[in-house]
DNA sequence: TATGAATGAGACTTCATTCAT
DNA sequence: AATGAATGAAGTCTCATTCAT
């Protein structure tokens, strides 16, 4: 049997390397960016890719990863500032907006947005987020400000549904249409 | 100038055939099926399909015009029972569900669903189903039923961002999410 | 056994037709033009090429005759004004400036004047060119001006290997430079 | 930037390899062979190919580059013969039949010949080929046994209108006729 | 362990020619 | 006799993945 050991350094280094230059080649060009422009953005051979990711759909689940942890970040910051006295409903929808905006324009975030919608993602990555989530939403169904029902991966599907791909303009009207989605 | 000649007999079944069976393709496995697999499937020669459809994206956007034709029948429809008595407001959602489910299963309606977020199929399969939906909203908006500035880009973007990909039970929830944008 | 038949009327019309067509298309597009185009052009259907000409080559070639006869009525009167007293050695060095120009903007040409340089097409569409270059030339040797070992096969390749895909600048030198070829 | 890398031992030999078969193919069928009949001739595969050249075009570049520089050898050859007494005016001539003779069984050679009276390939294969004529040249007119205005694109322009597709016997012709064209 | 060259199936498209209507 | 639909081989190029060096 084997214990998990900790990856040599240098090993480690160009994992860190191949996962940072796949996020800016997943955010720049879209998940179809090709294995050799993200093997040799990052000074690296193809080979060096797939020894740390037998597959291109493993490298972009991990860039994908990272983005559910930015977003899980980005949920804490939320449920802080309700903490102090934000309305949670508010800070629902902002953060609402904030994911799609940001999505728009970041190929690994839109990915991210879309494997949410999925409940593919939850361990570990999503797990604090969704935690941030939920004491939201509850916070706001406590004050009467969010709707009864509305559940994590509620939004979550919202989130992953959004027009991503569509037009500022209409990605402000879908924001807007689906306001009501959120309110008691 | 040219006047459209009635096609032969035999290319009028074999245009038929094509048709069908890139639907048929197409709602199985997709607008990315290759050319070759629609053509043997017909029981055709590649060759055969281009001298019907320069091109690939002529043979899909056939069959995806199809698809929103058949939408437009479901829409008229829809109007029909709305002009009989149908409360506007039921209509409308129960429109959006079956769509959602319809597309859910046909890859082929699924692109044209989101072709219509997109506004760009507009002329002219798509003007007889504007014209009944817009006939549905302004009916319900008339009796109160329906939300005062939905519009049917709206509706277009709301089905074109429906989670046509995700398991029935998720497409369920977000179709109730969803109910209220339609509301007053 | 079989006669030769006189075409029928209608299908003497066709042929004509065709080969008028076949003319102006690769005139303009080069003999690689497709058949369908040429038959389109037509005004009939590919099936009605074949039937006159079996194979794209013969139908090329039919046209590259015609283009031929041109040139031997050009050559003929040439050997008129040769007649007349115009100097033989002018007369055939125009000649061959005028053929290189034509054919440079000449799809259909240009194949007949490098055909010509094959001594394929001899019979019987340039028996006329050459009786008629024939005496210009031996007008010339006569009287001193043209080179004496000068034959006509000698000037068809000369006309065959022009620059005739030059641009006008290049063809010119080529004439300049190519002068002393036909002088004694 | 980029220093070019020294190529990995097996893939020089697999470069090597290619240009070699290609050549040969295009040799004997001309520019117009499949990149899949070199590739197999090559013992290779097609993806091989175009990871050495990015298109065909290019392979065919490279080949026929190959063949210039070969020209460029032969030219300096002749330059290094008349810089020791050799008659100049006999060495361009003799140059001019070895080009046709040469190109006239190779396919390679032959669209070489023709790129050179295009004056697109000058740099760099050609240069020193171009040196070599032009000094040539200069030896011939400087002793009065070449024709006062020729230059080295003239004679480019002569190897590539040569009669390359024609029978020996006719080439040889050319050849003849051609003559007076370098003299004074 | 890293490299990067090689693989090879598969994508779209063209066009001379055949043959059922 | 004319039509024009159908054929199908051939062509160029891409890219995730494997494996010899």
């Amino acid at each position: 049997m084997h214990v998990k050991q900790p990856l040599r350094a240098d090993a480690q280094r160009n994992r860190a390397r191949i996962l940072q230059t796949a996020r800016a080649q997943i955010i720049e060009h879209g998940p179809d960016v090709g294995m050799s422009e993200i093997a040799s953005a990052a000074g690296l051979a193809v080979g060096t890719l797939y020894r740390h990711f037998p597959t291109k759909t493993d490298l972009v689940a991990a860039v994908v990863t990272e983005q559910i942890e930015r977003l899980a970040d980005a949920t804490e910051a939320a449920w802080g500032r309700v903490e102090t006295g934000a309305p949670a409903s508010e800070e629902l929808y902002v953060f609402l907006c904030r994911v799609v905006e940001a999505a728009a324009d970041n190929g690994a975030l839109k990915v991210a947005a879309q494997t949410l919608g999925t409940g593919f993602a939850c361990p570990p990555a999503a797990v604090r987020g969704t935690a941030a989530l939920r004491k939201i939403i509850g916070a706001g169904q406590g004050s009467g400000s969010i709707r009864e029902d509305l559940t994590v991966p509620d939004l979550y599907l919202l989130v992953a549904t959004g027009p991503l791909d569509h037009p500022k303009q209409t990605r402000e009207r879908w924001l807007e249409l689906i306001r009501p989605c959120l309110l008691p």
